[in-house]
DNA sequence: CGGGATGTTGAACTTAGTCAAGAAAAGTGG
DNA sequence: CCACTTTTCTTGACTAAGTTCAACATCCCG
């Protein structure tokens, strides 16, 4: 745990961090401190790898910004089946499904050693109340996801095997490179294969294999926990989502 | 087009039109004429089949509520293909890819003669400045959709082809139950098999066989423009999504 | 009544899923 | 630190499901 308001900018200081991006975009920086403090920004962690941030049903009513580590996001099904909804990086926000009143079905769980800022969306809009803009930004956070959400459900679900593994690779290096500020090559995958698989809509088995065959067209080079995209070319064919 | 206030919220005083939920859970009920006059809402219509409501990438900023007929919302690839993203009755809202700053890379085409009440996004930002509960419903909506996705994404994904048409079926049903207010058992279908299709996932062909195994089993009975549900055991085996 | 669009049917083909076995990696406890 | 177990991952043979292509039927609109 974090104490002082400067040790929660701080963690937040990252330029492509979502929810520093919201507060400066609503004209909310350091300056307004004040008014930021209200918002009770609660840093937590670390989780270690499979803890829950928050389980299904759990009425959190809070956005999560990732800080150090990676996160999954599920939904189990009454019939037990786990299906994986999304993957999260550093200076990403997730636990938009607990924005409204009604439970949220889906559990956050870290991937590895993790933590991550916790915001109430109740303060959000409190502070939103005296901050038109801020208000607008945190539309704009929901809307953007939706929009995500419609494209990636459109890309992945025609493409074959390996295209839909070749956007979900693309997808972790844009990402990454974003928030590194810099082009990286050797993505790495701190999920299980398994957890890819289930996020992907495939068999592990199908999933094995589409990795051996990019590999094997030369593509991308796989490595223990990661994955080296090779021929930019062939990626940039691939549609992009996210 | 419909002139007068009393117009307007006469064409959304339908208990479960989704605009009207809203103002009404925020404590904006007619009484409140003057501040819902500030939403100026704008009838629009009538649309005839085929025809845009708005384009991909037109910047429209506004949510749309339908009063009369039916919508589709598709989305153009880059390949050219397209995908339909959703399909909505009379009362319920759609537009949410619109809400946010950047162009929308969504069209709404109209399935039917419709109408539709437009509400700028702006204007009920501006009104939530002084409504703080209408500002939490506006959000509360978008966080919905957002669940609401993630769960069609969820269960259409692995299901197979029967299956998943039954879902929909079965949601199109319920959406329409909710708008009478009572339980029907035939489900008209203003779009195409192509639109469903398309929707699905599925070859156009695949949807075909997969009507009429359904229509064998005696689950469900195919009539020319809709669909009537027979066999309410088997069909509430199948997972819910909306 | 034609003619284009839309929907259905059948057969060959392609892809991904399933089942079962083996290899590799990650924990576990001495 | 090393054997041992357990889990995760890979590989192969087979099966099931959906797509494609082509032909035909039906609907709708002029």
């Amino acid at each position: 745990m974090c104490k002082t308001l400067e040790d929660k900018l701080s963690k937040l200081s990252c330029k492509h961090c979502a929810l520093r991006q919201m507060l400066v975009r609503a004209g909310l920086d350091r300056q307004d401190s004040d008014a930021v403090q209200q918002l009770g920004i609660r840093c937590r962690g670390p989780f270690d790898p499979g803890e829950h941030i928050y389980r299904a049903c759990d009425a959190t009513h809070s956005l999560y910004v990732i800080t150090a580590g990676a996160v999954k996001t599920e939904v189990v099904t009454a019939e037990g089946d786990v299906q994986v909804t999304g993957f999260y990086l550093p200076g990403q926000a997730f636990g938009f499904e607990c924005v409204g009143d009604q439970d949220c079905p889906v559990a956050a769980i870290a991937l590895e050693r993790t933590w991550a800022c916790e915001v109430r969306v109740g303060a959000l809009e409190a502070l939103g109340a005296c901050f038109p803009r801020l208000q607008h930004e945190l539309l704009v956070l929901l809307a953007n996801e939706i929009r995500n959400m419609g494209y990636r459900r459109m890309l992945v679900r025609n493409l074959p095997a390996e295209q839909r593994l070749l956007c979900f690779i693309k997808s972790l290096q844009r990402r990454l490179s974003t928030h590194l500020g810099t082009e990286v090559c050797e993505v790495p995958l701190p999920m299980s294969k398994e957890d890819i698989a289930k996020y992907l809509s495939l068999a592990p088995e199908t999933l094995s294999r589409a990795l051996v065959r990019l590999g094997r067209s030369g593509v991308i080079r796989n490595k223990a926990r990661s994955i080296e995209l090779l021929d930019a070319v062939t990626v940039s064919t691939v549609p992009v989502c996210d």
